[in-house]
Order: structure tokens, then sequence, then C-alpha cells
DNA sequence: TACGAACCCGACCAAAACGCTCAGAAAGGT
DNA sequence: ACCTTTCTGAGCGTTTTGGTCGGGTTCGTA
């Protein structure tokens, strides 16, 4: 039930690239220094960020990283799927990679599993970068 | 974010003893068969449920497997824990396994880690293998 | 007391995922 | 030209996962 580094690692990432938003590019070294991992390695995570879509670059001297989209608009949810793979603790629930699982019939796990997935997924997409930076979280569940 | 395929073959494992209750010992070969997982690995599983005192066992002609409590006693979030370790997304936010983070002050992340946690635990904590065998599932997220 | 059913236990192993590092190439700024 | 900075892909050691296999022990039964 862990979260990999890499997902980690971007959202760290995101959160220091949201906070200088309308500012300036961000260079990878701040960016590593910020978020306490190795350029080599950040530098492949920004780049699957880069391909997905939530942050520009540039080249060149004063060149670096940026958000590409405000961060009220970048889903947390959405993010973890693409450095994660599905939410779906088990791939017989999962709604983006279903694989079929030979129990089936009447298997009382797969609901359960059904209801963990939803639950994580409740909360990850309705958090969004900006609801991180504002310390807007989700309310964990009260009864 | 998956769970373990031995997680989830000692929960099918449970299920069968579950519903086998308080009639005989089941052999591991039966178990095997209506879990479809092969009798040498499940073996290992049981050890393990037997060991954290989930199942108990008799050996011998007529021997087996058999449930050690109620099945309203079980709770699946303390079977996953057991198979799993902790159900917490990162160790910085586990109860069980804590390990710090060079990051900590004011990680906004680590209390996203923590509602996520809660809101699993929640759920597998309020599950029972009697829950499971009567269909009596916690109910997704509404909102 | 012998035999077979069944659990017990530990060693071992292959494949995949994880968590990186490194050596460049390409592009933009001055 | 030259420096800065991003881009790209190959490679690699370690850990976890998901098992298999072989032999030992215990119990019931005849």
């Amino acid at each position: 039930m862990k979260v990999s580094s890499r997902g980690e690692y971007a959202l760290r990432a995101l959160l220091v690239l949201g906070k200088n938003r309308d500012t300036r590019l961000i260079p990878l070294s701040e960016i590593a220094a910020q978020t306490l991992v190795s350029t080599s390695y950040l530098e492949q995570i920004l780049l699957q960020l880069k391909t997905h879509g939530y942050v520009k670059s540039k080249r060149g001297t004063h060149g670096g990283y940026g958000l590409r989209l405000p961060p009220e608009k970048v889903v947390i949810g959405e993010v973890v799927r693409q450095l994660e793979g599905p939410i779906a603790p088990m791939s017989c629930v999962s709604l983006t990679a279903y694989e079929p699982c030979p129990l089936e019939e009447g298997c009382q796990l797969q609901l359960l599993w059904a209801v963990v997935r939803d639950t994580v997924a409740h909360v990850l997409d309705r958090t969004t970068l900006g609801d991180l930076l504002t310390g807007n979280l989700p309310r964990p569940p009260t009864d």
C-alpha cells in the first residue's frame, strides 16, 4: 500500500514550482536542493511531468522549470495515477487497467477492494496542488 | 498503492475457512483448490496466519486448518497489516513503523499521506471477516 | 507398530520493480 | 564561441515479489 519515491518526489517538485509561480523559471539544481533529490534522478521525473503536461521548461541560461497550469487545476489523484499507475489496490477493480481474476463470481474481496479504491480516489481527486499550498486538506474520516 | 498477492491469498483462505466454520478442519489441498493458489505457496501463508493467531491446525489424517476466532472478530485491517506491513502510504506517517524524513518541517505532503492512511485504515479496520461473508461492506464515500 | 495423510520448515530461485547514476546530445542565452 | 541548462537513453545494483522444492514431523488408523 505504499506510494513510490517517484510519486513523492514529483509532488515535492510540483510544490516547489507552485510556491514560485508567476515569478521565474526554477532550474533543476534549485528544485533538487529544495526537495533533497539528486539532480539526475529528479531530471527524469520532471521530464515525465512535462510529457504529461504538468510543467513547462526552457533551456539555456535562466532556463528551468515552471508550472504550466494554475495550482488549483493540478489534481493530485491525476498526478499519482500518471506516475504510479492505477490507484486501485488490485487490478481486478482498476477502472483504468482492469484485469480479470479467475475467482470473480461472487468474490467478496473484489467488493472490498473497490471500496478501498473509491475512498482513496475520493481523497486524492479532491485535493489539488493549490489545496496543498494553502493547507486546505480534505478532512479525515470522522465517525 | 497495490496490495500484494500474499495478502489477497490470505484473505481468500480465511474466507474459505469462514464459510466452513464449526464443521470440520479443511485440508490444505482443499483450500488451495478453492482459492486457486498452489499448495506450496499457500502453505507458507497459512503458516503465517497461524503464527499470528488467526487459524489453528491439526496434523495427521483428517487434519487441516480452521479459523481460530469467530469471523466477526477477524479485523481485515489487522490481517493486512500482519501480511503486508503498515497501511500508511509513506513511512513518515506510519504509526507502527515510523521513519523520519529530512523534509518534515512544514511538509504538506505528510499531512496528505496521513489523511490517506486514515481513510484506508478507517475502511479496513471496520470490516471483519464476518462482514465479508455476509456481504456487509462499508459504504463507499457518498458526496 | 507401521503406514499414509497432512502439516511444518527452511532453503533456494527467477523475474520484476525500484531507485537510482552516468555520459553524452541538443538548444538557448550572452 | 562558449556557457548554461534541459533533454535522452542506456545501464546497474539492490530489494521485493512470488513463488518452487525437498525433506522432516506429527497424528490417526488399522
